[in-house]
DNA sequence: CTTTTTCTTGACTTGATAGTCAATAATAAC
DNA sequence: GTTATTATTGACTATCAAGTCAAGAAAAAG
C-alpha cells in the first residue's frame, strides 16, 4: 500500500554507532550521521525520534554485541585460563587504526552519571560483563588456576576495572605494547601461584 | 599608568578548572565560565586567548597540582606500603558529591588522541605519575613488601591503570564501596606473599 | 490508471554559542 | 588635573547545528 523504505535501518544504526563511537555524542553532528549512512535527514528522523534516540539505540546495540561476544567466549569448551587470556588480549578489542576505546566507557565519561538513560545502559553493561567474568573466574578458582585469596566477585570487578583502564589507555593514545603489558600484568597477578 | 585588573587571574583559572572538570570542554559554555568566575566575557578574553586556551591552561594546572600531591606523598618518611595505600585510597580522590572522575582522563576521553595539545598534556601526566609510582614500588620491592614477579615499571603501569579504571568507575557512577574494593584488590595483588 | 500511503528531499526556522566591537570607566604617571 | 593606557561592559555578529515543513516521488492495491 505504501512506498517501502529504501535504506536498511539496522545497517544505518551500525554505521551511526561507528560515528558516535569515534566522535562521541556531542561532537557528532547530524550531518555526520547522514553522511555516514547515506540516508537523508528526514528519513532518519522518520525512524529515530532524534539524535539522542539514535545514540541510545546505538549504545544498546554496542552493549548487546559485546555481551554476545563475551558470552560466546565464556561458553567455549576451553580452559578458563584460555578464556581469560582471550578476554585480556588487547588485539581482540582493537579494530582499525582508530583508538576509540570502549564506546560504553566513552559515553559514561561524556555524560557523567547524571544522565539517567545513559547511566542505565552503562550500569547494565557493567553488571553483565562482571557477571560473565565472575563465572569464568569461579571456574578457574575451582580448578586451582586462579588465586583464592580474593572472591570471584572481587576478582571479576578487579579484572573489569583493569580492562576499562586499558580501554582508556587506548583512547589516550597508548601503544599496543603498553596496553598489552598492563593487561598481561593484571592477568598474571590474579593467577594462583602454581599457575604462573 | 593603566587601570589594574580587578579579578584574580589564578583564581579565575581555578574556578574554570572546576567547571571544565565537571562538564567537559564541549559542554561548558563561555557563559558557564563567566558565571563561575564572575568575570565578564571580554575580561576573560583579554587574559586567555579563547575558550580552548583557557581549557588547556586549566588542564596544565590540574596536572601540576596532582603531580605535586603525589610527589609530596612519595617523599614522606613512611613505609612505601603506606604511601601506596594512601594513593589507592579512593577517599583521597573523591571531593564533593560530584562524580567527576579524573579531569585528565575525562579530557583524554573527550578529545581522543587526535588533538595534539590535549594528547601532550595527557602523556605528560601519564609519564610523571608512572615515574612516581615506580619509585615507590621499587622501594617496596627492595624491602620485600611488593612482589618481585613483575618489574617495578610493569607494576607502576599496572597500578596507574587500576587507578584510571577506578576514576572511570567513579565517573560512571559506581559506589564508593565498589571503587574502594577494586582498588584494594589491585593493591593486594601486587603485594609480596608474606606482606599480604 | 487512479488513489492512497509513506518515503524522500532540500529549504527553512529556531536556538545556542564562540568570539568581536566600540563606548565607557578607572587608574597611574606626569 | 590631564593624559595615556588598559579594564570593563553589554550589545552585536556570525556560525553552526538540531529539528520541522511542505512539496514531490515512488510503490502497492484496487
Amino acid at each position: 500500500m505504501s512506498r517501502p523504505r529504501e535504506f536498511d535501518v539496522d545497517r544505518a544504526l551500525h554505521q551511526s554507532l561507528e560515528v558516535f563511537w569515534t566522535k562521541g555524542f556531542k561532537s557528532t553532528t547530524f550531518e555526520d550521521l547522514t553522511h555516514a549512512t547515506q540516508v537523508k535527514k528526514q528519513s532518519l528522523y522518520c525512524v529515530f525520534k532524534n539524535k539522542r534516540d539514535l545514540f541510545l539505540k546505538a549504545l544498546a546495540l554496542y552493549r548487546e554485541e559485546r555481551i554476545a561476544f563475551l558470552e560466546e567466549m565464556a561458553s567455549r569448551e576451553v580452559s578458563p585460563l584460555e578464556k581469560l587470556e582471550v578476554i585480556c588480549d588487547y588485539s581482540q578489542y582493537q579494530n582499525k587504526e582508530t583508538c576509540r576505546g570502549c564506546f560504553m566507557a566513552n559515553s559514561a565519561m561524556e555524560f557523567g552519571n547524571d544522565d539517567q538513560e545513559v547511566y542505565h545502559e552503562v550500569s547494565l553493561m557493567f553488571e553483565r560483563v562482571e557477571c560473565i567474568l565472575e563465572k569464568i573466574i569461579r571456574e578457574g578458582q575451582e580448578q586451582g588456576l586462579v588465586t583464592n585469596c580474593q572472591s570471584s566477585k572481587e576478582l571479576a570487578a578487579y579484572l573489569n576495572n583493569a580492562i576499562s583502564g586499558a580501554r582508556y589507555m587506548e583512547r589516550a593514545g597508548a601503544s599496543n605494547e603498553q596496553i598489552n603489558a598492563v593487561l598481561h600484568t593484571s592477568f598474571t597477578l590474579m593467577l594462583a601461584k602454581n599457575a604462573r
